[in-house]
DNA sequence: GTCTATAATTTGATAGAC
DNA sequence: GTCTATCAAATTATAGAC
């Protein structure tokens, strides 16, 4: 049943931060939840950071090997696309909670730098996976992909963000109709 | 020179709560920035969530005092929505901060519920504000006009924070042109 | 209106027994 | 690997003098 101790307690630390965020968070409160003492969370993370940056790295690893090959020639770069935004939608509906990086992303000057470092390669990987998928469209200068690749992720980010503090679920999938506009032509 | 001490207090919280976010900063941070005691803070703000309420009261009305009347026949649609855009622009660039509601937003979960509030005001302002100008282009359903505002106000909050965690302004004027070409037909 | 002093709680982290 | 016990620091907030 609980397994690993480890990913337990990585489990409830990534939903306490993207919930409530990285600052509100305690050792007391991930070890109560897992069922244990604060002190052994400390055993295997010795220090916040060392948390926050492997619940980030986790959460990005999870993330990439979801959205799978970029290059992948089965399938069409619409539909990948597809999947994308789709997998942004289901954090925020079947969660009911922020992209971990989001949230991180906010919070980043309050922020240890491994957590920092973690978030920032969870954005520039992003950014890589979409350039790649954009360059299978029909030909487009280098500059142009990179802009659609940072645009689609920024707007996703917020269109969580808002939707999630309206309360309005709905809100979302309207800000993303605006947004395959962009796409569908 | 310094006047008024509740200005000068809500001056460096809104500093502190957009740059570190709601739960990073304290009293006693505030007091020592201001050059008076943690005690003469709760004087003026009796509770955090007061302080913080009046924080985003004073930046909203600001905000749309600054955007002007949507309807305003002197000046093009375009050329609002332009304003808009700037308004968001120059916070991250003049001030290298986060807009403070998109900072609050991603806090929603552990705010108290008077910020929540507030922070709510904004986004429905703001949302309305942008309808009303989008409803000035040529013919359109109501619909497509929120969905549009809604849009604009998420990736212009998105590709803040995103540009804000890189460190990297440019990504946020690269965000934008892709924005733009929506409203560019 | 600002101060000193302090209460009550929570926090991240460590020492050392088992 | 988990525990008890504890530390040192920080937090929001209040009482009461000036």
């Amino acid at each position: 049943m609980k397994a690993d101790t480890v990913e337990n307690i990585k489990d409830v630390a990534e939903s306490c931060i993207r919930s409530k965020g990285y600052n509100s968070f305690s050792f007391r409160e991930i070890a109560s939840a897992v069922g244990i003492k604060s002190a052994s969370v400390h055993y295997h993370f010795p220090t916040k950071g060392d948390l926050g940056a492997a619940v980030v790295k986790r959460y990005t690893e999870r993330f990439l090997s979801a959205l799978g090959d970029p290059e992948d020639s089965e399938i069409k770069p619409e539909q990948l696309i597809q999947r994308y935004i789709e997998a942004f939608r289901s954090s925020l509906i079947k969660d009911q909670k922020l992209c971990l990086c989001g949230m991180l992303g906010a919070e980043t000057n309050s922020l240890p730098e491994e957590v920092v470092r973690e978030t920032k390669r969870f954005f520039k990987e992003n950014i890589k996976w979409l350039t790649a998928v954009f360059a299978r469209y029909n030909q487009q200068e280098e500059g142009a992909m990179n802009n659609k690749a940072v645009y689609l992720l920024s707007s996703l980010e917020g269109a969580m963000m808002v939707a999630h503090t309206l309360g309005d679920l709905k809100a979302f999938d309207n800000a993303i109709k605006v947004i395959m506009q962009q796409f569908s032509e």
